[in-house]
DNA sequence: TGTCTATGTTGACGACTGTCGAATCAGGTG
DNA sequence: CACCTGATTCGACAGTCGTCAACATAGACA
C-alpha cells in the first residue's frame, strides 16, 4: 500500500476465485470465499459507499468526501473497515485524509462470476 | 444453455435496476435495492444453492437434486425462499417435486453493474 | 509544544439471521 | 381410503450485524 500500482496484492488465496455461476455448482470452500464478497456489498450503506469510491475520479475517495450516506462517522468507518476487510477497498493515509480505493481485481472477478462473460 | 426463453417476468419494481457501481454513485433508494440482491448471495449456503439451480441443465432442478449442502432441509427450503423473495429464483411444483429456476435478467443486472459484462 | 481537525477503535444495545426439530401441507401409490 | 414421501412452515435458540456515543489516535498548524 505505498503508492499506486494495478498489481492485485491479494490476500491469502485469492484467485480469480470462481467460474461464472451458471457453469459449474461451487464448492463449499469458494462459496464460503465468495459469499463473503457478496455479503460485503449487501448492506445498502456499504454498497452505497462501494460505489462513491468506485465512481469516483481515479477510483479513489477521501472519507470526508463519502461521509454523506446518512449514518454517523463511527459507523462510516466501521463499514469501510468491513469492505476493506473483504478486499474490495484499499486504504491509504495521504497526509491529514485517508483515501480509499477498489479493487479492480476484485470487482471483476465478481462481474466475471455473475455475467458469465463467455464472450 | 440458450434457455428458450429470457422473457423476464419483472417483480415488482425490478427493472435493469441500477447503471455500473464504477459509473455513478448509488441513490439510498437504488442501494437498498441492490444490496437486497448482494445480500440473498452473501451467505454460503445460499450461494451454492444458487449455483447448484443456475448451473443445472436447463437451469432448473428440483429440491431433491440440490438438498445436500450441508444443512437440514427446513434450511434449504428457507434458503430457497429467500432466494425467490430476492427475485433471483422462482419455483414450480411438478407432480410431487418441486423445480427451482434462475431468473437470468437479475443475473444479468447484477453483473453489468460490478463487471460492466463486456463492452 | 499545545491544540485542533480528521479517522479509527471500543463497548454496548437492539434487531436480524441461520439453524434445527417438530408439525403441517401436497401429491402419489397401495 | 390409508399411508408414505417430498417440501414447506412454525417456534425457538444462539450467533452475527448495524448502529451509536464516547474515547483514542494520527497528523497539521500556530
Amino acid at each position: 500500500m505505498s503508492n499506486a500500482k494495478a498489481l492485485p496484492l491479494l490476500d491469502p488465496g485469492a484467485e480469480p476465485c470462481c467460474p461464472p455461476l451458471t457453469e459449474r455448482p461451487l464448492t463449499a470452500e469458494e462459496a464460503v470465499r465468495t459469499a463473503a464478497m457478496f455479503k460485503a456489498l449487501g448492506d445498502p450503506v456499504r454498497l452505497r459507499l462501494f460505489s462513491l469510491v468506485a465512481s469516483h475520479e481515479g477510483g479513489e475517495a477521501c472519507v470526508c468526501d463519502i461521509s454523506d450516506v446518512g449514518v454517523s462517522q463511527p459507523t462510516v468507518s466501521h463499514h469501510l473497515k468491513k469492505l476493506k476487510d473483504a478486499g474490495l477497498l484499499t486504504s491509504e493515509r495521504r497526509g491529514t485524509w485517508v483515501y480509499y480505493r477498489v479493487e479492480p481485481s476484485v470487482l471483476a472477478a465478481m462481474g466475471h462470476m455473475l455475467g458469465r462473460a463467455t464472450a
